[in-house]
DNA sequence: CATGGGATTGACT
DNA sequence: GTCAATCCCATGC
């Protein structure tokens, strides 16, 4: 389950895979994840590339905890560590469907669209109140700060894609690691255009 | 010690 | 569609 560290001690893109549609809570805010992107160590996207820096440290650790970092000077992306002590892979929530607390995401949003409340990484961090100085805290146990739960009833079947690549890097790019639910509106990036049909 | 780049967003054209 | 804001940290001199 998600509450055990187990749970994210497999491969990463096993984990980025079977977390969309689970739950994601902080405080009396909460969304259901609808897309994700896995990174590894072994390619050039992932911060933890560089190998066991104290910026890396987190990624590197235990598996089931959170590692929350300062993207272009500006905002708060939150990740779950994933995979062995030892090993540095994490999933970065990139996208939710607001479902409790909408009325406090707005107040620390400010006037925007519903949609446009956590369709993003930086936004989503910001409508739960996910900042800094919640990295590298459990997301297991009992009562963890930041909490993962289980998929809702309705979300049990969601049609899960893995085709876009991960967005925003550089490095790497050729790889197919993010996932997120098959035609949902409130992902980050709308999915490539399929090519076109051969005549 | 100085520098440059980054897993982004929001405002503006 | 384009572009500036903003800061941590890895790298190189």
């Amino acid at each position: 389950m998600t509450s055990d560290p187990a749970w994210y001690a497999r491969p990463v893109l096993d984990v980025a895979r079977d977390l969309v549609g689970c739950v994601l809570r902080h405080g009396d805010t909460s969304g259901v994840i609808l897309e994700t992107e896995a990174y590894h160590f072994t390619e050039a996207a992932c911060h933890a590339y560089v190998g066991i820096t104290e910026r890396t440290r987190v990624i590197w650790g235990p598996p089931g905890r959170s590692y929350v970092y300062r993207s272009y000077g500006i905002h708060a992306l939150f990740n779950a560590v994933c995979e062995d002590d030892g090993v540095g892979a994490a999933v970065l929530v990139r996208a939710l469907e607001p479902l409790d607390g909408i009325e406090v995401m707005r107040m620390r949003r400010g006037p925007v669209k519903e949609s446009e409340l956590c369709n993003g990484p930086g936004k989503l961090t910001q409508a739960l109140g996910i900042g800094l100085e919640l990295n590298d805290t459990p997301l297991t146990g009992a009562t963890p700060p930041i909490a993962i739960e289980p998929r809702p009833p309705a979300w049990r079947d969601v049609d899960i894609v893995r085709t876009a690549p991960r967005i925003g890097i550089t490095k790497a790019v050729e790889l197919d690691w993010r996932f997120s639910v098959r035609g949902h509106r409130g992902v980050s990036r709308p999915l490539p255009a399929p090519p076109p049909a051969p005549r």
